[in-house]
DNA sequence: GACTTTCTTGACAACGATGTCTGATCGTTA
DNA sequence: TAACGATCAGACATCGTTGTCAAGAAAGTC
């Protein structure tokens, strides 16, 4: 009886076996070997069982990138996903989703992060490029992305996620940012506040001008005035937050509500409050939800975004343009969602 | 006067120029363009600004895939990264750091998820293998990496990360888990804890199976016999550690301690201890660091580990690998530190 | 001025795979 | 039995690049 164990075992060589290898320990040509792995008809079950024997005994392994050279339409069968950070919690699930539908083609991705600089985007875009990916999913920093018009001219499937393209076309995949902080500004306003302020991300940040601009306008159609409204912009760290939310609840006639309009914006303005031990009687709604705001106290209420729909869906678009699709370029909207969980109930004292 | 908007633009072809098209415009062979593309010596000034602006007047960029075709070494300046999961926190800033450290020499980052499925980490290893990386960095979930052995015969650079290699010897960059959790029973029993909880992760994680030995060789050598002392396994999510924990909290003779694992182990621990109102009455260490934990009432306490050094050794040692470093493989520890925030520092009842 | 030496340069094969095309083998049919 | 189509298989060129090598031009040497 022959079981595994004593079954030959090649020497490993020191190099990596090709089709070559396998055609001639199968006795067969290298194209009846492509033609077996590619699952392609016109081979005999006989010599297929060959050929697969060949491959197990070498422990062969198809070369994807050298196929991709003469293959039609060049297929490298990698994206490339640029993010923020990929050590943001909101892109990490955006990440996510968008790896799963990809793998399930087959489809690796490389990921790299852009750390809001426009300089690191093209050069992580040239990067990518140069690996010949099958597209890009990304969040643009630079101003302007007509540096890509070449690329795009020569139809490289992109979709932009979170941020919409400037100066080229293309499916965009974003949250409703001006509506979502509307909700926060009418929630705030139907609980009873008047005396709202907005803190806000940098303003080179398409995101960041969105949700400050619907915000102003909820708050100003409700026929409160919106001059001496504060509104502080480009915090982008959890420090600077802090500050700048101290300065305003030691002010003279500080705000009953805070708007923070991000993640970190939404954490140096909870230190601040709670440090003014005013956590429990100024409201606070901020954009994006975060790990345990339900464990807070009192809980954090937000506005949702839904970083899986947006991986999900830029996916499918990319896909769908990989497949050819042609269509005129679109922007995909996801919802945002307004979750209660206390801090954005609080009522102004009366 | 010749402005750079008047400058010939030239039709953009549908398909991507190659060398030969750059060699063809700039009137010379297409070895002289690779040299001018690789910095190699030998090409005077006067035509390597030829090629230059032949190759910004197409545009022109390498296949880096092609090349690493011929290429000495066949290095395709790509790697593999294999996480838990791109979305998890921790993973995530692994992840940065080692990009970081990788994208400064050029290569690029293949990310994926692993989800704890050893089928998925062989189908991931092998589409990365397709793609010829030059190196894989990964978190082992199978029992095993033996199935490995012919590409680490053939001098595949590999790091483990986290977790040790069982079946293969490779470098590994993991945390002091045994130390890390001793840490946090020696802190509990210095605070003058006698019933202690242990709350653990699946067992078949090597991590979590070092962080409960090392937790119960110390509260042992501390002549506390751990024989009737609570050992909770295989709480995965936090749902599950939630019930465990309300269950364990309920019971007769409670603890007036509890070591949590791992991060979604604390959080459910956490949710238990609120509802029952004794998250001010029972002491609580958890291994994993997170965001927020100062902000919670009480701040929790924590055993630290410290993801973005993890990134950096292993980049280090991965890049070293790549540059023929023949050294028998070694552990490298990063030391985890103890966190105090106030749950750990409760003392039991008199 | 003849001969080296050095510097530039391009022709060509090769990397590992796939697309095209042609040839061999087989069973079937008139 | 000859002709035919279907099936199976391999030879060969090719994808975009780099390594090898040899040739031609320029510069230096006596």
């Amino acid at each position: 009886m022959t079981t595994m164990s004593d079954r030959y075992q090649p020497p490993l060589s020191p190099t990596r076996p090709t089709m070559r290898h396998v055609a001639a320990l199968a006795g067969v040509g290298i194209k009846t070997v492509s033609r077996v792995i590619n699952d392609e008809a016109g081979v005999s079950e006989a010599t297929r069982q060959k050929v697969l024997d060949a491959i197990a005994q070498l422990n062969y392994q198809l070369d994807v990138t050298a196929g991709s050279l003469r293959r039609a339409g060049r297929r490298t069968l990698s994206v490339g996903l640029l993010l923020p950070s990929v050590s943001n919690p909101f892109s990490g699930e955006i990440h996510r989703a968008l790896e799963d539908a990809l793998g399930a083609r087959g489809i690796a991705v490389f990921a790299a992060s852009l750390d809001d600089d426009p300089k690191r985007e093209q050069a992580i875009i040239a990067a990518f490029l140069g690996r010949r990916v099958d597209g890009l999913v990304l969040t643009p920093i630079a101003k302007n992305q007509a540096y890509m018009i070449p690329e795009h001219s020569r139809n490289l499937p992109m979709v932009f996620i979170d941020r919409e393209p400037v100066g080229v076309e293309a499916d965009a995949v974003v949250t409703d940012n001006a509506v979502g902080a509307g909700k926060a500004a009418s929630h705030l306003l139907r609980h009873g506040h008047t005396k709202l302020a907005y803190l806000g991300d940098r303003t080179d940040i398409q995101t960041a001008r969105e949700r400050r601009r619907g915000f102003l306008e909820e708050v100003g159609g409700a026929g409160i005035p919106t001059s001496a409204l504060p509104v502080i912009d480009d915090l982008h760290d959890e420090e600077a937050a802090r500050r700048a939310a101290l300065e305003l609840l030691n002010s003279e006639d500080p705000p009953t509500a805070i708007f923070s309009s991000q993640n970190l914006v939404t954490f140096g303005t909870m230190r601040a409050m709670k440090e003014l031990g005013v956590h429990k009687r100024v409201a606070l709604v901020g954009f994006d939800d975060f790990t345990l705001a339900d464990m807070m106290d009192p809980g954090i209420t937000v506005i949702a975004q839904h970083p899986e729909r947006i991986g999900v869906k830029s996916a499918e678009r990319l896909l769908a343009r990989i497949d050819g699709d042609e269509q005129a370029p679109r922007t995909y909207i996801v919802p945002s969602e307004l979750i209660q969980r206390g801090s954005g109930e609080i009522r102004p004292p009366a």
